[in-house]
Parts: C-alpha cells; structure tokens; sequence
DNA sequence: TGCCTTTATTGAAACGATTCAATGATTCCA
DNA sequence: TGGAATCATTGAATCGTTTCAATAAAGGCA
C-alpha cells in the first residue's frame, strides 16, 4: 500500500497523525516516559482504579494530558490478560435471514454499546454443527457472556452445560431451556394468542380458520393454548376442519410458503370461514397472498392476523394486523441481565438466572375489518 | 413496559451453584506438562508452524492426544500479544434496520467464517459520533480489518485516514470513497437503471414516471444516468412532469412513506402513466400502496419496478419486479478483499485497493405487466 | 523527638501465548 | 574419522497491561 503522508484532507492539522513513521501502537510505557511517571500510575489513572485516591491531582493531569497527546489507546487483548475481562459479549443467531432477528439485534446492540462492550457475531444458518463451531470460536475469544436469539432451531442442553461450567453467563431470546442454567426472555405467547383471538372475536367473527405453528416451535403450543382458552372463555367453538398446521422446518422463512400452500388448501375444502388467524406474520403473508389470489379479498371477504409485527407487516398490502412482540426491549432485556450475572460474577456474588415473559400488544392495521360484510368459501 | 417476571420455573429451588468446579482454563503449560514435552515444543505443533516440520510424529502426536484430552482452547488474548493477530473483523453497518443489510450480512459472516474470523459487529445507527466512537472501539479491539456497509449515510475521508494510517485493510459495501485507500464493492448501479428502463420499454410503457432516489445517497445519479442513457438511446421521452425525487433523509426505511406520499402528489396531477420506476424496493412499495389506495390496480392499470431486491419484494402482493444486487456476492466479496490484504501485509508485500463494480440482475415478478391494457391518471 | 498513619509512587511479577537463537543428538559424506 | 548438515527440542525473552507489595515522604500526635 502506498502511504501518501500528504495530510492534505486536513486543513488545520488535526491531531490523529500518529508519530512520525510506523504504526506502532502507542502503548502505556509511551505515555509513562512523556508523562514522567512509572507504567503503574498511568494505569491506575487512566482507569481510575481504587488507587487512584491517592494519586496527586496535578500527576493525574499530566498523564491524561500525555495519554490525549500520544492518542494513547488501551489494548483490549494485554488488558484481558491481567484483568480477565474481554469486554466482549458473544450474540448467535440461529439464523439471521428471519425478519424476527433485526430488531432484536439492534435492541442488544444498543444496549451493549451503552456498556461499552462490543458484540463479536455468528449466524448459525440453523446447523447444528455451525452452531457448536461457533460456541467455540467465542470460548477462544473469551466472551464475557453470551446471548442466543434462537428464533426457530432447538439447542439442546448439552452445550450450554459447558458454559455454565465456565461461568459464563447467557441469555437466551424467542426461546428457553429447562433447568436453571441459562437465562430466558420471551414474549408471553400464550397471552397473544389469546388477544388475536380475541379481536377478530370482538369483530364478529365467528367460523375463523387457524393455521398453527411448526410442532417443533417452542412458540406453537402455547399461543394455541391461548386462542384455545379464550375460545372456551367466549363459547366459540372451533371447527376441527378449519385448523390447520404448519409442517416442521429449518428455515424460518418458510412460513410464507406455508401458509400460501395451506391457505389454497383450505379453500378447495369450500368450507365457509371470514377470518384466519396465521401463526405469524410471514404465514399471514402467504395466506393473504392465496386469498387475494382466489379473488378472496382481504380484508373485505376475510379478516387475517399475523404475529410478531416484523417490518414487513406494516408495508405490505393491505398492512397486517398482528400481535407485537416487543423485539427491541427483548434484546435490550437479556442484555441487562447478563449484564447483571457479569456484574455478579466480578463481585463473587450468586446470581439466578430469571425468566422473563414480556407482554405482547395487538396492532390493528388494514387486514383484519368487522364480519358485516365478509364471507369467504 | 410491564414484564411479568415468572422467577418462579425453578420448583427444586437450585441456587445455580457457581464456583465449586472453579472455571481455571487448560493453558498450554497444562497440554505441556501432561505431554512431558515444553510449551515451545506444543505452541509449535498445535499451530503447525514452521519449526514443526522438524517435530517428531511421535511428539506430535502425544500433544495433541494431551491437548485434546485436556481440553485446550487457545487463547485469543493471549495469542494475539506475541502474534499480533486478534482473528478478527470489525463490521460497521450504517443502518441495521436497513432490509438491504441482511443479505449482505450473510455474505460477510459466511466468508469470514470460512476463514475462522469472527465479526465484531457494531451499527453507527446513522449517527456519526457513534460511527466513530465504534471505529475506536474496534481499534482498540485491534480488529484486523474493517468492512463497513454504507447504505445509507455519509462517511469522509478523515476517519479512513486514522485507518490506513494502522496499515489496517478497509472495505465499503455500497459506498464508494475518493481516493485509492479503501476498496469497495457496488452494484453497477447505471446498469441497474437501465435495465429497469429497458424492461418496461420492452413491455410497451411509454408513459413512465420516475420516483428518483435522495440525492445524498451515491446511488442516486447513476442510476438516473443509466434510465437517461437508455432513453436517449431508444428514442423515449422522458416527461419532467413525471420525475419526482426523494428528499433526504436519515431513515433507511423512510423510502416507503416517501415513495407513498409522492405518488399521491402524482396522481394529484392526473397525469398519465403507465409505469413507474421507483428508486428502490421500499419506495416502490410505498408507490404500490398509494396507486392501490386510488384505485389503481398493479399491475394491471399501472406496472411499478423497484431496485434491490430485498426479502420483502418477493413476499409483497402484488411480488415486486426489480433490479437485484447481488447482496451475499457483494458482502463475500469484500471479505475476501480484506483477507487477501491482510495476507499481504503479513508477507509485507503491498496490497492494491480493488473497486469492484457488481453485475445487476433484473427479476421479473408480478408487478410489471404488458401496456396493452394498463392505463392510470 | 520518635512512632504511627496517611499519601504518593513504583518495581516487578504475573497473564498465556509465540518465536528465535541455542543446544544436543543424529546422520551424511568424503 | 571428523566436520558439516540435518533433525528434534527447548530456554528465555517478549507482547501491553494490571496489581500487589514495597518504598518513601509527609503529616499527626503524644
């Protein structure tokens, strides 16, 4: 690479330029010899360590002045080495390519920044293998704790026995694991199941189709749970043969073909319903797209209700009524509490591992209508 | 917002026992001592450096029986001191909520994999301190390359300065920089609008409005110049009436509600049109919505192309005719620009900065129609 | 004045790897 | 048979911090 030293860009000679020639690094002993004190009291100024009490005003000073000066950086790695603390926190994915994972990336992210920690990323691509590679990967970087958004595949407990082993903290988001070892934060499906339900029900619907999740989904039996409680609740009664299931799947976009195939099936079974409650948004997606395509007219002929409310739900046409879940605040909440283990384990308290359920909320955009006028066969 | 903690999933009230097991890490020492070789001896065969090729079989063999017996993990840390190698990449999006991103994530983090980095991932949120504050982060982090994706904001020259300065490879993705310091990697964006063009000329539309893209976003001029390129060339005449532009903005997402805003003003106009060409997928999505909303049916009283092809334009209703940039190619690209730099400057030899111009790709989905029966005012 | 605190600073030992020069032990030719 | 070349292994320095025990000076108090 051709190094043009001409500074030219910067017209007032902003500091930044480093040295004279090289990169190398300024390090802690640079700023000890110009400052005039030992490598010890420029460590223990510039992170104000319990010492610090008792260094001399003027010699902090000197050193603060002699460190901006250098453009002095800590080196993250040689201070892990004594301290033991990465300043790092591991965030896997089981797959990246869900819309489910955005948001929630950037509530962690977010939150981590306020902290000062750095995020080091991997995307499982739903494998299992990649999965544990990359577990490895951060034990070799030392992660101070871990967050798992296992939106669609199954971990089993095997591998999280080994980090508890290692005392390092982790936080599982959209999903949660027996036993005691690992923290969880998800929505309160059962609760948004219920409000779906309860809304088309509150319109006036009355024969509504169902299509529920992938068996393997940890998400799919409680919100049927919910949709069947409030049914018996409001003495609705749900026809078997508008109840629909969605086959187990690796890829979490899958949903929309689903619901698509499932939908047209649905109606060559010429059985009459005027609403269909999807087990998320992508699933809606799909059915709305099967509906509008049999001249079906959503929301006109038939109510549709998603779950997540992912960006899409609010671009597409007509715009999805769904559940919420607060995606962002669950990032930002596992954040906090691993947060909080890692606070623990410094100060060589116990901590518990929490599990926490988040309130979901109904958004009622253009898909969903009152029964007046809907029929659909 | 309101979480109903539900602590209580924990019925044998296991206090998480910590500590007991100690988390003391297998060091090199441990695999040397329990090998009865020297830790010289072991750092040389578990890395398979070049002294190895004097080691014994026999030795190798005992070492690495040991190490994996013991369980050794390397430690980052601690290995990149000596070696000044931290196996790691910074990743800088502008906008994570940007659909745009996600592929290209993908793409990164599938690359970097390959070559067992890991990604340290950090979104400047659009906000140039926190860009900055970031970059810090990242050099103190001592990550060994930088991809940022800019698909959005505006980066200058100052903060690339710093960069190459640390003789630290760079790659942008969207984003071109003046000079010759960092590479990138784009789609060929004059292409892009023509092909766009070409496509609805070739359906017959001559009556096309425009929906041009902000004009601080580099995207913007070539792919107007390539629409002026092709109409120029096939004789069509392009109506000023019928050109709108994007404001700026600082939202990624804020196409959808441009797009639908400046479509409504369009049709205020009663002028005619038989298609319209939105900058981007989201534009064209809010575009989509606004003619529905008038009851201007797409495709069939007015075809709509986007550009991007982002996970929503093949799930929207009607799917989404566009211009597809080879986001995962683009993002496994400027991967292997930066490795193959950091390969250079291990062997010192110079490396060149690349400018990689990527092949557009039209996609025809169920937006875009024949004119014959299309009509809109 | 002498002894005990408190204040201010530092030397030196880690931390866990890599790497180079050095050391023995073999083998090879002439 | 002996010196060179090759093979096999290792001691010790080093990377940039943190941290603890040690030192030195100054202040307090009887």
């Amino acid at each position: 690479m051709d190094e043009l030293w001409q500074n030219d860009g910067n017209p007032r000679g902003l500091p930044l330029k480093r040295a004279s020639g090289k990169n190398q690094m300024v390090t802690m002993r640079d700023v000890a010899e110009d400052s005039g004190f030992s490598p010890a009291t420029v460590s223990i100024v510039l992170n104000n360590a319990p010492l610090a009490r008792y260094i001399a005003p003027a010699t902090k000073k000197r050193i603060e002045e002699a460190a901006k000066k250098l453009g002095y950086r800590p080196n993250a790695m040689a201070r892990f080495l004594r301290s033991k603390r990465s300043h790092t926190v591991g965030l896997v994915f089981f797959d990246i390519t869900d819309p489910f994972c955005t948001p929630v990336m950037r509530g962690i992210e977010n939150a981590l920044y306020q902290s000062s920690y750095v995020p080091i990323f991997a995307d499982a691509h739903n494998q299992r293998n990649r999965f544990e590679r990359y577990l490895e990967m951060l034990l070799e970087h030392h992660v101070e704790a871990l967050i798992v958004v296992a939106n669609w595949l199954v971990v089993d407990i095997h591998v999280l026995a080994d980090l508890s082993k290692r005392n390092i903290p982790a936080a599982t988001i959209g999903w949660e694991l027996p036993g005691d070892t690992v923290s969880s934060v998800m929505v309160d499906n059962e609760t948004g199941g219920r409000m779906a339900l309860e809304h088309l029900h509150q319109l006036g619907h009355r024969k509504i189709a169902f299509i529920r999740g992938p068996k393997m989904l940890i998400d799919s039996a409680p919100r049927w749970r919910g949709v069947q409680k409030f049914a018996h609740s409001a003495g609705l009664e749900i026809d078997p043969g508008l109840v629909l299931q969605l086959p187990d799947s690796f890829d979490p976009n899958s949903g929309f073909e689903g619901g698509h195939r499932l939908t047209e099936e649905l109606l060559q079974k010429k059985k009459k319903f005027t609403a269909l409650m999807a087990f998320d948004d992508l699933t809606a997606l799909g059915a709305i797209r099967a509906l509008t395509k049999a001249g079906v007219k959503v929301p006109e002929h038939c109510s549709v209700t998603g779950f997540d409310d992912v960006a899409m739900a609010a671009l597409s046409a007509p715009s999805l009524t769904t559940v919420r879940q607060p995606l962002e605040a669950m990032g930002t909440n596992a954040v906090n509490i691993v947060m909080e283990s890692i606070k623990a384990g410094l100060e060589k308290r116990e901590w518990n591992t929490v599990r926490q359920k988040m309130n979901p909320e109904l958004v009622i955009r253009d898909s969903t209508r009152d029964v007046a006028h809907s029929s659909a066969d």
